[in-house]
RNA sequence: GGGAGCUUAGCUCAGUUGGGAGAGCAUCUGCCUUACAAGCAGAGGGUCGCAGGUUCGAGUCCUGUUGUUCCCACCA
């Protein structure tokens, strides 16, 4: 069979075979206890704007996965999926209506919804269809969405389940309060950012005289303090004992505590104190049981508690509030730091500790069993000092604000009792009030987190709380692959929620992947404009090469540059192994069953393919995707195209070479496993090629992975082969520094005493011809023939002689040999050094000793050879 | 304030239990050798951030330190 290639790979092949692939369901997988599930839980995409190449990335990294234990034999299940998103969408929605000059309230809440599905369907298409340009092999019958009606269903169960062990309270505490999006936040949306601020020092005046210096970088809050707080040991306190301090805005007398809260150090050594807008200054309100006065409405301005700063936004308040105090001459000074605001994640609003209403899930219980499956191993993360970070967040966590004042999500399953108040949590409306059997009820508006949601992802797709086929086939799954940046949010929440909901933890290993930024290092960011549309370089380059290209060479946990010069790089890998193949076709007018007699060389390319497909399998199994494809990368590369390809060429030109069909059957076998071994990072252009060289199987995605290391070479023959390739290069070198033009097809004499030698150049004669540009190559056991003055080239237990004639260039030649000589000279010396330090051949592993000493021998023999040239020259 | 990563060739990065420093890109020199010029054959280029220590032997392990990035954190 001759098939046409055409000459240059092209990504447009790509096209048509996801179509195919998605047509024969070769992604789906079914429940078959006759077989080992292996289960990736793909990250539920937000359905808010575009596939981004961080997204290609870890995709890639899971697609490689999937696709390789599915060659191995496994069940392999991949479960898509989007995510409702809940705060970045409904900002999205928000966003857009504002343009069309409407609000949320315009609308109302079920408007609203209807807005945010038609927002979904647009946006999670979207990304359906852009993950499916990277060739992503998951199960798009099992695509879910986390506000399905299962989904949605097993949310609120969760809920309940919760409320019922206590585990979900409402409680009144101090809150993370966005003014910006109008909603509490969690704990772990908060960012810290250094900000550049202002210390303001001022004074209140103390009961019966005297004042009591104090500084705060937020002076609007002094309208909230209900104390004043000193350090226990602080001299002042005998003087303030059981007085007041003034607070003249909204003149309020206010006590002056004592706590060893109070750093004495630090400022005055006295902090105001202001119970509903601080932690701190919360906790110390708990001890000394002060008045919490909020000042704050919603939306950051401040309310009639401010008195007559009411109704002012908090920032234009602090201005005049420091003005008051100047004027009553209680300003003392500013001083400009740098502190670390706590600001909200997605719209980085500076975020204010407010006291609320809200509802937590209490984590120290929950916790506890998620530290222990990492601790006690039953957990891996890859990389592991990741580990660390998992620990020490879930050491000491607080309770998790879960309530959220948005409409998209899953709304909060508790109905209050329009009549006495009493709450009952429930999958419905209840009927009656169990207190006053009142009959109308009122659901707390609130949503919940969208993580609330997605913590149950490993087992919510899969049906539970049901107990469904799928979730005891495929529950547990085998890793997460995601990116670090939602370790706290997402990967730990899931896993206590699995094993408190379903009894076990969601996956046994978890592989956090780094970030792709730019070429300067920065992450892509919107406002930078240094983002990189995935779909513009597909569309250019095609995915096979934007895939090889995030995976190869990069140690996956750790951050990668995306290069488009590194783009290029691979998709000339891609060309290589194109061309390859290509050269397989043109020459395969036959295609031998059987490998018939393998030369050495056959041997040696397919004990390095058994080798390497060994190394990747275990890389791969290590996560260590980035060291795999570089293996196979090089493999490819050097060995079987520069070298294999190269050495094989007068084999199959002659038709009558008896060694001609083992020569076909070897390259098509290295080629076919190379692709084999390829294909879960680059799944296109294997697939295409891999149809195009046979035509037994009908997709190379459920074709065999290849065996490992096949004992087919003795290292014998790799040994020999290690010599030609030797050979080879003195023979180029000598060319290049004698001068000798590549045009000049020179003659080549190889001598050497060793008749094993001797009979495996007499098979590579024509290999090592082609590979060092002879026309003429002979082999003999003495150098009968040849004259003095011929350019000699020693390697390992042979000489190649090239009588060079009328070129030779004599002093140039000596100059050569003498060189080569002092290279020699320099090597003997290493070895004898380290043969000769008692402490290296007392402790040294046996091997390396013996290796050391076969270096020696090897390079006597060689400067002996060497020697015996110079003095030849010199007559 | 606590923790972690990084620091290796001009650039970006590999380097698995300690045993002669690697790749890609870039630079330079030759080649249109009938799979591939998206290619082939070569070359140059590194006191592995610094200082100690352990060891027969350290890029690799230990201690300290420089620069850099990130994460966590309630100092007003």
């Amino acid at each position: 069979m001759k098939k046409e290639m055409e000459k240059n790979y092209n990504p447009g092949i790509e096209s048509g075979i996801y179509a195919r692939w998605l047509e024969k369901g070769y992604f789906h997988a079914e429940v078959d206890e006759s077989r080992t599930p292996y289960v990736i839980m793909m990250p539920p995409a937000n359905i808010t704007g575009q596939l981004h190449v961080g997204h290609s990335f870890t995709f890639t990294i899971q697609d490689a996965l999937i696709r390789f234990k599915r060659m191995q034999g496994f069940n392999a299940m991949w479960l898509p999926g989007t995510d409702h998103a809940s705060i970045s969408t409904e900002v999205k929605i928000v966003d857009a209506l504002a343009k069309e000059g409407l609000t949320k309230a315009d609308l109302g809440r079920e408007k609203f919804l209807e807005r945010a599905w038609q927002w979904k369907d647009e946006f999670g298409g979207t990304i359906v269809r852009q993950l499916k340009l990277m060739g992503v092999s998951c199960d798009w019958d099992r695509e879910r969405f986390t506000m399905d009606e299962g989904l949605s269903n097993a949310v609120l169960e969760t809920f309940l389940h919760l409320y019922k062990k206590g585990l979900v309270y409402r409680g009144e505490k101090l809150i993370n309060w966005c003014p910006k999006c109008q909603t509490t936040i969690s704990d772990a949306e908060v960012e810290h950012e250094e900000k550049d601020g202002m210390l303001y020092y001022f004074k209140y005046p103390v009961q019966g005289g005297g004042f009591i210096e104090f500084a705060t970088t937020r002076p609007e809050t002094m309208l909230g303090d209900t104390a004043i707080a000193l350090h226990p040991t602080d001299e002042r306190l005998k003087e303030f004992a059981g007085k007041t301090a003034h607070v003249p805005p909204v003149d309020r007398d206010i006590p002056i505590i004592a706590d060893s809260y109070v750093d004495p150090k630090y400022g005055t050594g006295a902090v105001k104190i202001t119970p509903a807008h601080d932690p701190n200054d919360f906790a110390v309100g708990e001890r000394h049981n002060l008045e919490r006065i909020n000042i704050l409405n919603d939306d950051g301005t401040l309310n009639e508690n401010a008195g007559a700063y009411a109704g002012m936004d908090r920032l234009e308040a602090r201005k005049k509030i420091t003005q008051e105090f100047k004027d009553l001459g209680l300003f003392i000074k500013t001083e400009p730091i740098k502190h670390n605001v706590g600001t909200h994640d997605r719209c980085h609003e500076v975020m204010e500790p407010m006291i609320k209403l809200q509802w937590f899930v209490k984590m120290e219980e929950l916790a506890k069993p998620a530290l222990d499956v990492y601790t006690s191993g039953k957990l891996r993360i890859f990389p592991e000092r990741f580990g660390k970070v998992y620990t020490h967040w879930l050491t000491g966590i607080r309770d998790w604000c879960i309530s959220r004042q948005l409409w998209w999500g899953h709304r909060i399953p508790v109905y209050y009792c329009d009549e006495c108040g009493t709450m009952q949590a429930a999958l419905e409306t209840p009927k009656a009030c169990p207190n006053c059997s009142c009959t109308s009820f009122t659901q707390d508006p609130d949503t919940l987190d969208t993580w609330f949601s997605s913590a149950l992802w490993p087992f919510s797709t899969l049906g539970w709380p049901e107990k469904t086929k799928e979730l005891e086939y495929f529950y547990p799954g085998d890793v997460l692959v995601t990116g670090y940046e939602i370790l706290f949010f997402w990967v730990i929440r899931m896993v206590f929620s699995g094993i408190e909901l379903v009894g076990e933890q969601p996956f046994k290993d978890i592989m956090l992947n780094g970030i792709v930024r730019d070429s300067q290092g920065r992450k892509m960011s919107k406002s930078l404009g240094n983002g990189v549309d995935p779909i513009e370089v597909i569309g250019n380059w095609g995915a096979d090469a934007l895939r090889l290209m995030l995976v190869t060479g990069n140690a996956l946990e750790s951050d990668t540059r995306f290069y488009w010069e590194r783009l290029e790089t691979s998709r000339n890998f891609l060309n290589k192994l194109w061309n390859a193949s290509r050269f397989l076709l043109m020459n395969m007018d036959i295609q031998p069953d059987q490998p018939g007699e393998l030369t050495p060389m056959d041997r040696w390319i397919l004990s390095r393919l058994g080798k390497v497909a060994q190394d990747v399998t275990d890389r791969i199994d290590a996560y260590d995707l980035g060291m795999a494809a570089q293996m196979i990368y090089d493999f490819v590369w050097d060995e079987f195209c520069d070298w294999y390809i190269e050495m094989v060429k007068p084999r199959l030109y002659n038709q009558e070479d008896p060694s001609r069909p083992a020569a076909l059957w070897t390259l098509k076998r290295v080629l076919s496993d190379s692709l084999r071994i390829l294909h879960p990072f680059v799944p296109f252009v294997t697939e295409e090629i891999f149809l195009s060289i046979q035509d037994k199987e009908e997709t190379i995605m459920l074709s065999e992975w290849p065996a490992c290391g096949d004992a087919l070479s003795s290292p014998k023959d790799e040994a020999l082969v290690e010599l030609l390739k030797d050979a080879v290069k003195g023979v180029r070198n000598t060319r290049l520094e004698m001068a000798v033009p590549p045009s000049k097809k020179v003659k080549i004499v190889l001598v050497t005493e060793n008749p094993e030698t001797r009979e495996f150049f007499e098979g590579a004669k024509k290999a090592l011809g082609i590979l060092a540009g002879a026309k003429d190559v002979s082999i003999q056991s003495d150098k009968s023939g040849i004259g003095d003055d011929a350019v000699s080239v020693v390697i390992a237990s042979a000489t190649v002689f090239m009588p060079l004639e009328e070129m030779i260039d004599r002093a140039k030649e000596i100059e050569r040999l003498e060189k080569e000589k002092k290279r020699l000279l320099k090597e003997l010396d290493r070895a004898n050094t380290k043969l000769s330090n008692q402490g290296f051949v007392a402790k040294a592993p046996k091997e390396l000793l013996d290796a050391e000493k076969d270096k020696l021998a090897k390079h006597q023999e060689m400067l002996a050879k060497v020697e015996s040239e110079l003095a030849g020259f010199a007559k």
